[in-house]
RNA sequence: GGUCCCAUCGACUAACGGUUAGGUCACCAGCCUUUCACGCUGGCAGUAGGGGUUCGAAUCCCCUUGGGAUCACCA
């Protein structure tokens, strides 16, 4: 097998598409698969949707995925610029070079005379594509008047010129060989009037030029791939091999877009989603290397990507099996890695200050029963200061006729308890119980009641060790108070 | 509409001619239990339809149906 080496080509919008991390993940699984490259090229060849900061912000948040670049605008590379705004020279050659060589042409229609070509009347047997035999170009207005608007700087394009006749046959990794016939296909316009070049020309310019071996892309470039492939052809050159991703899709199976929710990875970023349990994930939309296993680690994929049994048909984009996934990494992401966004998480709502030994205990008591990180000051405000609000609905429920007198004996057991750990209040809870006959309940409610104002939460006691002795004595004390002032309209 | 692509549980997928069609999410039930969860066990549920080829088809071929992508001087 030749040199890998493969490129994530986005234009920059200003956000990055989970399609766009899925291509350029599977492009990076394929490329550390084989030791090859993995390249980063900016497509901005249409100047009209340019958008401030959009490169930084796509590198940004590819780093963020775990997608670095052996040759990027940022790192460079032996095979520069990585930016096409920087290349046109090339591309303007290039379309001399097929013009020359009679694969391309000179055409001359306004905007206006295209568009009255494609808007024939409804049920027109013709399909709206360019016929170069009545529009006009230098075929139809001949070499001297093609010559005469060019020497007096009428506006121009370069068209491809395919043959109607031709068959044009490509093969692509996942679907197969593929033909289309010549006469289904547009002849392509390569340079625009402003002299900039089409996609079309630039992505095939260039990927030949950095030594692409193989284009790995969505799906939705299918169709324009036979221009592609004869535009290597007429080149001259070794076409590169093809691998289309099958589409990522909403619920109502469409093409994933920006209009029905988050589609961005900065979205899902911005949720608390953890890098791992998303990148995990994205991964699986397209394919599963086992039949038995969900959770793999980058490495691990690397190891048993294989292009080719990437699926053909499109997968739906399910929310609810991220989140599931993301639970999964609640068991394996580093403790350290998630104190530091519970601390951002706490910071961020005015309670900075916590220590991080503090706040990880807090984390292992909670992860099992949280879907995020961010949840965590929500779900227990408690942990972060006094009790604000205690649920009523759940005293009226729990709070019985010998809560009190449960309390007030406990009370006085835990301020002589020492230790305060989960075994220790448990143990002394358990032979309370035993010694009045009662179950467990009638104890733990009234303690969680107490601790934390709210009904459900850790277990009981490991929430009380965690607190601390000072404070759960404290709490007991007040709530106790509170109860005998009638502060609670039961 | 033209062209192209696609088709396994509701969703993500495994099975690349021989399996009782497997796993995961979701859903349901049970167990565990200190609330809620987690976890564990079990359950529901699929090869779009029709023809071939073959001893044997989810798998190969054809047709039908359905879905999608694409048809810009956007990428």
């Amino acid at each position: 097998m030749k040199d890998v080496r493969v490129r994530f080509a986005p234009s920059p919008t200003g956000y990055l598409h989970v399609g766009g991390l899925r291509t350029a993940l599977y492009n990076y699984l394929f490329a550390k698969h084989f030791g090859g490259k993995m390249i980063l090229r900016i497509e901005d060849t249409d100047q009209t949707r340019f958008v401030e900061g959009a490169v930084e912000n796509l590198i940004n948040s590819l780093r963020w995925a775990g997608i670095e670049f052996d040759e990027s605008p940022e790192v460079g590379g032996a095979y520069g610029p990585y930016v096409q705004s920087e290349r046109f020279d090339m591309y303007r050659k290039h379309a001399q070079i097929v013009l020359d060589n009679g694969h391309a042409y000179y055409a001359f229609d306004t905007p206006e005379e295209l568009l009255a070509m494609r808007t024939q009347k409804p049920g027109a047997v013709v399909a709206p594509k360019y016929d170069r035999l009545v529009m006009k170009n230098q075929y139809t207005l001949g070499e001297k008047e093609t010559t005469r608007l060019l020497a007096e700087k009428a506006l121009y394009v370069i068209r491809l010129r395919i043959p109607p006749d031709a068959e044009i046959m490509f093969e692509d990794i996942i679907r197969g060989e593929i033909t289309v016939q010549g006469c289904d296909v547009d002849d392509q316009i390569l340079l625009k009037s402003d002299g900039f070049p089409t996609y079309h020309l630039a992505n095939v310019v260039d990927d030949h030029f950095m030594k692409i071996s193989h284009i790995i892309r969505g799906e939705e470039w299918l169709p324009s791939t036979p221009k592609h492939a004869f535009l290597y052809d007429a080149f001259g050159w070794e076409r590169p091999e093809f691998a289309h991703l099958p589409l990522l899709l909403n619920t109502g199976k469409q093409k994933l877009s920006k209009r029905q929710g988050d589609v961005s990875v900065e979205d899902f970023r911005a949720k608390g989603y953890f890098r791992d349990a998303f990148v995990n994930f994205i991964a699986l939309l397209g394919y599963n290397p086992t039949a038995d296993r969900e959770i793999f680690t980058i490495e691990e994929m690397i190891e048993l990507f294989d292009i080719s049994k990437v699926n053909k048909s499109g997968a739906v984009f399910d929310l609810q099996k991220l989140e599931w996934m993301n639970t999964q990494y609640l068991k394996i992401v580093p403790i350290s890695e998630m104190v530091e966004m519970c601390r951002i998480t706490l910071e961020n709502i005015g309670l900075g200050g916590f220590d991080d030994q503090y706040i990880a205990r807090v984390i292992d008591l909670l992860k099992e029963r949280i879907h995020f990180i961010h949840e965590i000051p929500d779900f227990a405000p408690y942990m972060f200061g006094d009790i604000k609000e205690y649920e009523i609905e759940y005293i009226k429920k729990r709070w019985e006729v010998n809560s009190k007198e449960i309390s007030v004996d406990l009370l006085e057991i835990f301020k002589k308890d020492d230790v305060f750990n989960h075994d220790s209040l448990y143990g002394a809870a358990k032979s309370y119980a035993e010694a009045k006959g009662i179950k467990l309940g009638p104890i733990t409610h009234p303690l969680r009641m107490m601790t934390t104002g709210k009904s459900v939460g850790a277990g009981a006691f490991e929430t009380m060790e965690v607190l601390g002795k000072e404070t759960c004595i404290q709490r007991m004390e007040k709530f106790l108070e509170m109860m005998d002032s009638g502060k609670f309209s039961l």
